[in-house]
DNA sequence: CATTGTCATCGACTATCGTCGATACTCGAT
DNA sequence: ATCGAGTATCGACGATAGTCGATGACAATG
């Protein structure tokens, strides 16, 4: 803690949830699925972006890899929801980055 | 908002914000000075972290760039410190993009 | 003025990322 | 079994990012 207060393994970990969110397409694809409440499908998400739907796919999967979203498929479609615990874990680590919270183990979110 | 609840110019900005600490060299920059609390030079940072002098300033670059951090020269050395201001603006911009908070217009700190 | 110490910048290289079009895959319906 | 709708994956491309060594810029010191 007195050389560097975040070991290299938890900065990484920090540093790939940050990632997820570096581009402003999978910003705006957290909104979406978080102001809907209720999960959409790819066609539905693509419609409100101005990306093609493999972009689209590519985009939700990086969000999904990070436990941000979650995916269930239903019939043809997928639909795709927010993760409330991955998301909420979100911001503590800004905290920690920022010196206002002690560092933890960085637990995943199942 | 019913469309897509953050524009495209607000993701860009928080989208830059996010990028900035999307790498872990940059995490640990941030941590370090946030725990010291007094301003630290490039050699002192150089010092805690495994990669080259020329590498830690370019990520201190990148973190000025933003806002995050502020660099203040004082003889023949730049000392480096956390901006207070832009770091709490960071986990509000968080809880925006995960729909806790309403979307406010990304004023820049000075 | 010459030297030393500190930092920023440059050039180069490699790796990763964002995007697209095309294709393959999965599932339900006919 | 076949077809069509909805997704995921592949291959490729340009662009960006991370790293290093070397060099340049600048201030303090003697």
């Amino acid at each position: 803690m007195d050389v560097v207060p975040l070991d290299r393994e938890l900065a990484e970990t920090y540093a790939s949830w940050f990632r997820a969110l570096a581009d402003p397409t999978r910003v705006q694809l957290l909104a979406i699925l978080s102001a809907h409440g209720e999960p959409l499908s790819v066609g539905e998400l693509t419609a409100r972006l101005p990306i093609g739907q493999s972009t689209v796919s590519h985009h939700l999967a990086a969000l999904v890899a990070v436990g941000f979203v979650h995916v269930r498929r239903q019939g043809t479609s997928s639909l795709y929801s927010v993760n409330p615990r991955c998301v909420e874990r979100f911001p503590s680590a800004a905290d920690v980055v920022m010196g206002r919270r002690p560092p933890e183990p960085a637990q995943a979110c199942g």
